[in-house]
DNA sequence: ATCACGTGAGACATCTGTGTCTCATTCGGT
DNA sequence: ACCGAATGAGACACAGATGTCTCACGTGAT
């Protein structure tokens, strides 16, 4: 009976990172629940917008934290990573592809303190030899959050499989599309 | 004095891809234009969008013909077509990220043929073993697109250097971020 | 210098979405 | 079976964006 927060956020995720004029109506109608009870949970979009905000900065955060990317071959900690962030793919292409939200300057120091970590990630890899140096840790960073929304967006659109998120992003964003000897 | 139809697309297709719910007023000033004259070109926010998406289409299918996809090595084709697409990246990247637009049905065939070239030259790389296999066609072409979306907005946040664009993307989009011996 | 044209600014009515409310209903717990 | 809490549906006023109009100004052509 009663609403699961948590799952109306999701629903809203997925449907603004396709169509971010939707409606408080549609909204709601996409979390299967009233425009009232809608209302009640969160106080207006705006509200809405800064819940959605905060869980995204609070579970990449909690992805990040256990994918102890500071441990074992860099590689595999980018593994670990994209693992950890499926879940929350949808969400996460949202607040990439609308940063309008970050306008407060104050959600937008929680988001650039998660992109160090990440950006720190490649650094590492380059460090260890791991990684190319050509590309930088800054690019390399904004194309992993590319390519799972990418990922996230197609899986939702039914062109790539749900089973082939992890695999399909790690595999290009590490190995590249051109098929090399040792492959 | 006369307003150039092309500019007030481009900076539309600039401010939308961050802004989605931005006023017509904002579009209008950010193309440096009154409202009024937003107007004159554009009878209403649908009829610009559909002019963007129309834009978009057209640019992007004139990009594909100069790339030639059906010529020479398929990596150097992907070389081609990164750079054809270079100026058209912002919209590009509002037009990918915001797919509410093709409701109607109609552009959404437009998208699907040139999904299907793009596509194809992948598969051409397959099959001519120059590109792996484990990674559907359909994936590297979301994957492209996602890529060119980063770099675009990176480039325009000022996280990584404009003329880097279509290095950054082609290489990472082909050879990944893993470090290989014959690199 | 004159004229036609396109533009910017502002006023205006209208419309759509928003936020709040009430009320009947349903679900879950007792 | 009962009761309380939460929900859905609808009504309502309000706010903000939209679309249209007028008018004055600047520009470019003649």
């Amino acid at each position: 009976m009663s609403v699961d927060r948590t799952q109306v956020l999701r629903s809203a995720a997925a449907l603004l990172s396709r169509k971010s004029t939707a409606t408080m109506d549609e909204v709601a109608r996409a979390a299967g629940i009233g425009r009232a009870t809608l209302h009640r949970h969160f106080a207006g979009r705006e509200a809405l917008v800064r819940a959605l905000e905060e869980m995204g900065l609070q579970e990449l955060e909690a992805a990040i934290d256990t994918a102890a990317l500071d441990e074992g071959p860099a590689d595999e900690a980018v593994r670990r990573l994209v693992a950890g962030i499926e879940p929350l793919a949808p969400l996460l292409a949202l607040l990439v592809s609308e940063n309008q939200l970050f306008e407060g300057d104050q959600q937008n120091e929680g988001w650039a303190r998660l992109d160090a970590r990440v950006s720190q990630l490649f650094r590492r890899g380059q460090e260890q030899g791991v990684f190319r140096i050509d590309l930088t840790p800054a690019w390399l960073t904004e194309a992993l959050y590319g390519l799972v929304g990418s990922a996230a967006w197609s899986v939702q659109d039914g062109r790539v499989a749900a089973k082939d998120f992890q695999y399909m992003i790690v595999e290009l964003l590490l190995g590249g599309a051109r098929r090399s000897v040792e492959r």
